[in-house]
RNA sequence: GGGCGAUUAGCUCAGUUGGUUAGAGCGUCUGAUUUACAUUCAGAAGGUCAGGGGUUCAACUCCUCUAUCGCCCACCA
């Protein structure tokens, strides 16, 4: 490959090619290996209708991060694909399409209607998969999965019948979430509660045995009156104590209703009387239940009231309540209506408000699941990143409710849920056979008129087996199919395989860390932790990273509803996905990520200047290099300067190496990318122009380019493996195989780092004394050092040059003390006096008066220094080390203060 | 009603267990272009670290209260 580089880095030409080469090379595929430690992570799987948006590519550019320094570190790093059915959203999308044809699903019928998501999924499922691929994530996709695959299938039934045999799973009619637009139920987590501006309505119901007088009752929901089987009012309450037991007459409807008592009223809410729906309210149904009360349903699945509310038949929820309001108004039985604000469920596939509906549905019981999953946190068995996430994690957990997890939609698996016609008809509890193959007849009556559940499962069902239900988990049923007729060969065969994949969990499983948005702790990860135990006996993983949230620059949430997303596709193809990366991993750890288009501009500089600063290198070291020219000499020939990036490159490793331990990823960004652009190229680089045909700079300017390049590898493959390619001087298939650089604590060497602070201290004054006496940035100057620690000056002496170059320095001298002297100009870096000739130039008023600021400030500082020192209990409680580092300091300043005043005088 | 988070430069944010004279990027201003990069370089201006109180020799950092903003959870009709 050749090695001339353009001017700009252009990431269009370098993506597909490298990512194809690293598939075909097999880089990204994973295998048992008794020589390298495991590390897996299992990708949140993406919805198989979604597509690519900036929570994604934040989520997956840290995993991928994660995959190739693992990788790099020597592991053998798996990173498992796939995605999600995701019943209720796919079959939205699928119902969508059929739209436009002028069809609803039930035109087509179940059967024909899921063949019709599977054709979808056929045509579009790949899309995320290939958006994965353009982010560049290192997935082992040989192993891509997909919560409907056949094997995974089983997985979920095994675990439906293992849970139902253990009674875990029941059967039950309760008040759900039910979404009328989506015809479903939907589990407590499905339904977000929003903030809604609504109204509370009073409404006058007459008393039975006196019509004159009138209970009034408060209701934000007044449609649902018509389902009214009571009322309810505090026992303690004396308004209403000669109302306990007494009817009234709902209107519109004439049921008389008895006025109960109960303890759970609020007297201080509304009117303190609260009108009764068994059937539309959660707290109704208790009631309900305690006062043996009826249940009416008032509404149909799609949100209609049904002939239940007589006259108000077939009106939608929200016209019906119009409509009771206007009658009620009518009859003159409507006290008032007064704003009231009231958080109410919304779908959150579709954003409907959710009614609170009975019906019978399938629940799993939580509380025995929840205990290892508890204990397990507690301990610190899995660990959450930030650590904040445990306590939200712990608090949902500790209050856990039962699952909701049956679906009334067609997309999604069956629950292996059979029902006997005959036996139900004696007895409709009886006639349910839950079994993990469709049984052939009805074990209790041989009846083979069996009809299996509607209803399907909800999505999170299947999601929360992923761990290792995407290893083939539960196995034993892989070979169902046709297991009875396989030949005895095939049958070997299968057995291998089988003994395989057992290799393989055990190895991969439990995995290493998960990384997700904090939205999914309760639908997912608490599940996750929960059936890891359960299914496995162990954790699912060790660590929880939870990253931020994806917001505007206004704040807000990031989504397509809002119009406010910015595609990561669209960034990619205009500043290069190394850039997209890059930008969003520098943003706040753990914090929310506030992003627009400017952020990504940081990304491409920095991908830009590493491209150029390699073309420098490359340039450099002449574009026919070897390895011979990029072997150097022993370390103690090296020159300070030499010395000193070697240092620094060790420092940041280190510092690298911890923040990427700790989950950090902004910080060990941050590292890279200062130590890169302000260490590396200005100065670095800057220092060894004029030596840069030494072979002992070269070597060191090899090396710590390109292992610099693999500390930027997992955050910006791309051009890392572009520019790795053409400066590797041997072969090598990818920097993606190359070790990470192994920390050689005997390069950091704070006394070098030290002296270089130093001259870095000289040149930045001389450079700050010409921008102040605008003097012609082409010419140059005499500078003359005055310091009286001759060691000091013994150390810069051998950097001359580096001053001379960097400061355009003419001459250079040396000197124990500062005299004041007319003509001269003089500052002072931390250590010494830097005096420059005056001749010439002006203004000199303003640099007294600078002078004097400078002089004013350290004054006071000094004086608080003093005051610091001289307490008696900071020298008596500080630790030394501070108490000594504090008096040189003090000496410092006061050395600074004296070198000052000279100046000042020298200036009048 | 509970819980969590945020509040540091004009903007977006760092600041690891308390211990230099509080940092970066963007923006602004000044200057630089045959010499790797103007997607650049050099320099400057800009902060009573939201406010009150406390602990401590020492607080941006720990505790407490208050304010503002945001998120999550909860059956208040």
């Amino acid at each position: 490959m050749s090695r001339e580089l353009g001017k700009q880095y252009n990431p269009r030409e370098n993506e597909d090619k490298w990512y194809s080469h690293w598939e075909k090379e097999g880089l990204f595929s994973a295998r048992p290996s008794p020589h390298k430690p495991p590390y897996c992570i299992v990708i949140p799987p993406p919805n198989v209708t979604g597509i690519l948006h900036m929570g994604h590519a934040l989520n997956d550019t840290l995993q991928d991060i994660l995959i190739r320094y693992k990788k790099m570190r020597g592991f053998e790093a798996l990173w498992m694909p796939g995605t999600d059915h995701a019943g209720i959203a796919t079959q939205n999308v699928v119902e969508k399409s059929l739209a436009k044809e002028g069809l609803k699903r039930q035109d087509l019928g179940r059967e024909k209607f899921v063949e019709r998501v599977w054709e979808w999924r056929q045509l579009y499922g790949s899309t995320i998969i290939n958006q994965l691929k353009k982010l560049g994530c290192a997935c082992d996709w040989g192993r891509t999965r997909f919560t409907m695959d056949q094997e995974y299938s089983l997985a979920v039934t095994e675990v439906f019948v293992r849970l139902y045999e253990k009674k875990l799973i029941y059967q039950g009619d309760y008040i759900i979430n039910w979404c009328p637009r989506c015809q479903t139920a939907l589990s407590d987590e499905e339904a977000s509660h929003q903030e809604i501006e609504g109204s509370l309505y009073y409404l006058k119901y007459p008393l039975q045995d006196a019509p004159q007088e009138f209970l009034t009752v408060a209701t934000t929901r007044p449609e649902t009156m018509l389902g009214d089987t009571a009322v309810a009012v505090n026992p303690k309450d004396k308004r209403y104590q000669k109302y306990i037991g007494r009817y009234l007459i709902l209107p519109l409807i004439n049921r008389p209703l008895k006025v109960i008592a109960d303890e759970m009223v609020d007297m201080e809410f509304g009117t303190g009387a609260v009108k009764v729906t068994p059937a539309h309210d959660p707290n109704d149904y208790n009631l309900g239940k305690k006062h043996s009360l009826e249940f009416i349903n008032v509404m149909t699945p799609d949100g209609r009231m049904n002939e239940a509310a007589q006259k108000f038949k077939g009106l939608d929820r929200f016209k019906a309540r119009e409509a009771v309001i206007e009658e009620m108004k009518s009859q003159g039985l409507l006290e008032k209506i007064t704003p009231h604000t009231l958080s109410a469920g919304h779908c959150y596939r579709c954003n409907t408000i959710v009614e609170p509906y009975l019906s019978k549905q399938w629940f799993v019981r939580m509380k025995p699941l929840s205990g290892p999953a508890i204990k397990a946190v507690k301990k610190g068995k899995v660990k959450f990143h930030p650590e904040r996430w445990t306590k939200v994690y712990l608090n949902w957990m500790e209050n856990i409710q039962d699952w909701c997890i049956s679906r009334q939609i067609w997309w999604g698996h069956r629950m292996p849920v059979y029902y006997c016609s005959a036996c139900q008809a004696k007895d409709p509890k009886k006639g349910i056979i839950v079994s993990r193959t469709k049984p052939l007849k009805c074990p209790r009556c041989s009846s083979t008129e069996l009809k299996q559940e509607e209803d399907v499962l909800d999505t999170w069902f299947s999601s929360w087996l992923w761990p290792f239900a995407t290893f083939y988990w539960p196995f034993s049923s892989s070979c169902q199919p046709s297991a009875v007729s396989l030949q005895p060969k095939e049958k070997k065969e299968h057995e291998i395989k089988i003994k395989e994949r057992k290799a393989d969990l055990k190895y991969f499983y439990p995995t290493a860390t998960l990384t997700t948005a904090s939205e999914i702790i309760f639908f997912w990860v608490a599940r996750m932790i929960m059936a890891g135990f359960e299914f496995t006996g162990k954790i699912p993983f060790k660590d929880i990273y939870i990253h931020g949230t994806v917001r505007d620059s206004q704040g807000k949430k990031m989504s397509k509803s809002l119009g406010n997303a910015i595609d990561p596709l669209k960034i990619i193809s205009e500043y290069g996905t190394d850039a997209l990366r890059f930008s969003l991993v520098f943003g706040a750890q753990g914090q929310d990520l506030y992003l627009s288009r400017e952020k990504f501009e940081q990304g491409r500089n920095f991908a830009n200047k590493i491209w150029n600063a390699s073309r420098f290198v490359i340039m450099n070291l002449g574009a026919d290099f070897t390895a011979e020219t990029t072997k150097g000499a022993a370390y103690r020939d090296l020159d300070t300067v030499n010395r000193w990036i070697l240092s620094r490159f060790y420092s940041t490793l280190e510092k690298v190496n911890r923040e990427l331990e700790g989950f950090r990823f902004n910080e060990a960004a941050n590292s890279i990318y200062s130590f890169f652009w302000h260490e590396f190229c200005d100065w670095y680089l800057e220092l060894v122009k004029p030596q840069i045909a030494q072979k002992d700079t070269r070597a060191v300017m090899y090396e710590v380019l390109e292992k610099t390049l693999r500390l930027i590898h997992p955050f910006m493959p791309f051009i890392s493996e572009e520019i790795w390619q053409r400066l590797k001087p041997e072969t090598g298939i990818s920097i993606l195989k190359q070790e990470w650089p192994r920390l050689e604590k005997k390069f950091i060497d704070r006394k070098v780092e030290a002296e270089m602070e130093e001259l870095f201290n000289v040149i930045n004054s001389i450079r700050n004394m010409r921008a102040e006496m605008e003097i012609n940035p082409a010419s140059q100057v005499d500078i003359r050092l005055a310091c009286n620690d001759t060691k000091l000056i013994r150390e810069l002496e051998p950097l001359s040059s580096c001053i001379k170059n960097l400061a355009k320095v003419g001459n250079l001298g040396f000197g124990e003390k500062y005299q004041a002297g007319k003509n001269q100009y003089a500052v002072v870096s931390k250590n010494m006096q830097i005096v420059m000739p005056l001749e010439g130039f002006t203004d000199i008023q303003q640099q007294i008066e600078k002078t004097n600021a400078k002089i004013e400030k350290l004054s006071s500082e000094i004086i608080n220094k003093e005051k610091m020192l001289g307490n008696a209990d900071f020298t008596a409680r500080a630790p030394k080390e501070i108490v000594e580092n504090e008096r040189t300091k003090l000496c410092g300043m006061k050395e600074q203060l004296k070198k000052l005043e000279a100046i000042k005088n020298g200036l009048r």
